[in-house]
DNA sequence: GAACTACATTGAAACGATTCATTTTCAATA
DNA sequence: TATTGAAAATGAATCGTTTCAATGTAGTTC
């Protein structure tokens, strides 16, 4: 059925040894013979079975990637990223999506391994990370991605959520505001309590009072409800700060529905920076990460350790998030 | 480095070929030497290499997915059904991102049968079909994904977009607008195309005037500027109908920016039926795809045409969009 | 023209599973 | 006890590559 490189040797007459140099060390072949066989390879429209190449040599020239939400735009873009890395050094990737679900995870890490993945990338579900050693004990390297854990050897790429969260607060206090709404999400998400834990740090230090609203899941559903709790409040604040740009967009809905004018009665800022951001009703400002670098610094990074074997060093990368100035934040 | 199976059937003092049936004929084992032999699998974290495995059988266990758009969120909710459906029959998927580039299509097309899939849904790029051809000749199941391509024997699943654009003026013109803005993106995608076509033939019908407004991009950002245009026109139509939700959330932020009261003085449709589109800050009517279904379905098609064979009979599934209500459209 | 190089090419072994024709085992039956 | 046959287990051949030691072939030097 499929056209073998046993096919191409025997219509090129030359041995099946040579067919191979002539993929994959050209320079060793005899200019004649390799544009020979080269034309015979068009010719017959062969294609190496990537099984059996890599069933030899040991190594696929696949990465997997296991993200919890393809869904959100944050991970679509370092997915991009992610895959641009990889084409450019001839690699494929696998994207999986572990849906928050350690369950979900363990079988992608199963999946992955069987695929003889070189190496995984991935924002892990919880903090357990027997799948890690798992794929490390079979020679897959393993970056994280967006979650660092502590002590563990291993790259990282990550934002400093910490970071983020102050000088969310520091630009809102800098702009005068000294009562705000911290609409924070799951204190279990890692990014999330971070955040939180820059949110207070900042206010401490500005001298500024929080008032927390916790949702459980972080949608622009979640945001209304945020807002209508908010309204409720004895005294309104004069800012709100939320955890992602979804839940500020249903903030925002929700507060414009009741007449109050943004920025001016209360400003609203974001984080993530979506792509929708800048148009939104009001349009958002927000806390923005740079996710495509990241995809593209995660998987070089990989590929790295990959390639270079012992001699690579473990590096954690950190970025660091920036404030998107627009419309929905302005002066108390 | 990793076990293999040869390390099993030592350990478990067993015949390769046992341990082989043990994995892929649980039935033919003895009942005591199946429990053992499980035993050792487990303790010794053994996990097939696929490779070599499919080498032999001929067979992977892995299917390929290339969508022009993964942040578009029409394909990440069809990739999600895609992926539970292969899931739940023990496939993995490798999503791929064409970026609407026929040559990046071509590199994956050839990344993925070096991968050996078994299966391939794509939303090709172009008409062209080569590619596909060169795919199935490799004994590689095809199936269409959002996009038919007449006289071809194969599977696909797509959406009646004609049928979309028809019912979403019918819709407007069911609430007396007769004078209606048609926001569109490059009439060189089908599915604009379509829609397009659905307005037209609506419009005949019901005697409505349709001002075209053409976008080369189908984002926010673009709709803001249709609005502009729209907002320039000698008479302001009553009802905006865009090819997207995007779109259409961009023209609704520059017509609330502009003091125009939604429904009231201008209704707004879009289409897909984004995540987002019912926190918007009116919420917005929009025609809707079943996406998650067409991933399922689609997959389901490709692997039934896989593991049936030549018993397989090639399908063509249209689903039909659906109107969702809100509060952006409303009576003239 | 013999002795060396350097370069090109060869072909068999190996990778780790599946497959299948054989062989072994053992209980039931004559 | 001998015979039979179904069930269980075996292990060599196989899949399509890569790898590498061995071999072949010019070209250069003394």
């Amino acid at each position: 059925m499929s056209v073998s490189l046993r096919d191409v040797a025997k219509a090129a007459q030359v041995s099946v040894g040579t067919v191979s140099n002539v993929l994959n060390r050209p320079q060793v072949v005899a200019p004649m013979t390799l544009a020979r066989v080269q034309e015979i390879i068009k010719e017959l429209g062969f294609v190496p079975n990537g099984f059996a190449r890599h069933l030899r040599s040991g190594y696929s020239r696949t990465l997997g990637l296991i993200v919890p939400d393809v869904a959100n735009p944050f991970f679509t873009e370092v997915a991009r990223g992610v895959e641009d890395a990889a084409s450019k050094r001839d690699y494929a990737v696998f994207l999986c999506n572990s849906d928050e679900s350690a369950a979900k995870e363990d079988r992608y890490v199963k999946v992955l391994i069987q695929q003889q993945v070189r190496g995984v990338l991935i924002t892990p579900a919880d903090v357990k990370a027997d799948r890690l050693d798992l794929m490390r004990e079979r020679g897959i390297a393993v970056t994280l991605l967006d979650r660092e854990i502590k002590g563990r050897k291993q790259c990282s790429v990550s934002v400093d959520d910490v970071h983020g969260g102050q000088i969310a607060i520091e630009h809102l206090t800098g702009l005068g505001h000294t009562y705000i709404a911290w609409v924070s999400g799951p204190e279990s998400i890692p990014q999330v309590a971070d955040r939180g834990a820059g949110v207070a740090k900042a206010a401490t230090v500005a001298n500024a009072t929080i008032e927390t609203i916790r949702v459980s899941l972080m949608n622009a559903a979640k945001g209304e409800e945020a807002a209508q709790r908010i309204l409720e409040l004895n005294k309104m604040p004069t800012a709100i700060f939320c955890a992602n740009d979804l839940l500020a967009l249903g903030v925002m809905r929700v507060l414009l529905e009741n007449k109050i004018r943004i920025p001016e009665q209360v400003s609203i800022l974001g984080y993530d920076d979506i792509a929708f951001a800048p148009s939104a009703a009001v349009p958002l400002s927000s806390i923005a990460q740079p996710s495509y670098q990241m995809g593209i610094t995660a998987a070089d990074l990989l590929l790295d350790e990959c390639e270079d074997g012992d001699s690579h060093e473990h590096q954690q990368i950190r970025f660091q998030p920036q404030l998107v100035e627009r419309a929905s934040t302005g002066k108390r």
